[in-house]
DNA sequence: TTATATACCTTGACAGGCGATGTATCTTGT
DNA sequence: ACAAGATACATCGCCTGTCAAGGTATATAA
């Protein structure tokens, strides 16, 4: 059960690529696959909360690189609240649209800092296997 | 919901644990998602090399966390052959199992370049979003 | 002989994200 | 008055990456 270390290698003259890198770049939707429920439990953490304003504050804190879409919202947050890490009521609005808020719940607080870790724990392990020679993240 | 990826698991004789959760626990799939192809290209980046041989490389390198199912590794390959990242070759082994060997294309190069960036625009983002009350990541 | 390791491949299902679309209320500009 | 836009929620069907489960074939060790 050994792993070779075979260190010859051979790189072509192609060259380092170069990323030109825009302010206005998004982020694929791959990679926010698997966290849309743990930022959602993250905002509501701070403070209960309601679907449309959650979402604005994701896109201010990111500067408009992350917006979450709509279905993809009410989607994650029915999927919490089905499982009972977050549960719902209309609020009381005389005026304007209604407003259903989102409390989390101690299960939802304990699933939060279970992905939060899980997070880490995938973070450290996709650096380490992007890293390449001579970079030293520890 | 997510679900962990859990290695075969033999119920031990004695019908003690098997399975010890903690340190050695694996990485939620949905976390991977997106990141396969750019994990790929990191390891051809050091040196051309197979399938079989790249995955052994991504347990050693993670301590066994992560293990890209065969199903997963073998349809990235094709979907980077596809799109021009990658190309591959039938190696000559004369003796044990053929191997297909892949080689990084300069435009797989770029792109790998490319995933580099979105990834870690992305992780700062949802370390960001992540964050808690008097924590200071920057 | 049997089991294990090496090495590749494919099919079907699943689940999360998204585009498109719909509902309703309130505000602002002309 | 009317249009346009912001607020606010909801759902349907599609797309895509991952996985479980199955398969093929060769080499070596027990």
């Amino acid at each position: 059960m050994c792993y070779f270390i075979c260190k010859d290698q051979l790189i072509p003259p192609d060259g380092a690529a170069a990323v030109e890198w825009g302010d206005s770049m998004s982020i694929a939707s791959d990679l926010m696959r698997g966290n849309t429920e743990m930022i959602l439990l993250a905002q509501l953490m701070k403070r209960e909360s309601y679907g449309y304003e959650i979402n604005k504050v994701i896109q201010a804190a990111t500067d408009g690189r992350l917006e979450l879409k709509e279905a993809t919202l009410y989607g994650a947050f029915r999927r919490l609240e089905a499982v009972g890490h977050i549960v719902s009521y209309w609020g009381d609005e005389t005026t304007g649209a209604r407003r259903r808020y989102y409390r989390i719940t101690p299960a939802g607080r304990q699933a939060f800092a279970q992905s939060r870790a899980e997070w880490e724990q995938a973070r450290r392990l996709i650096d380490r296997l992007i890293a390449q020679e001579g970079e030293h993240h520890d």
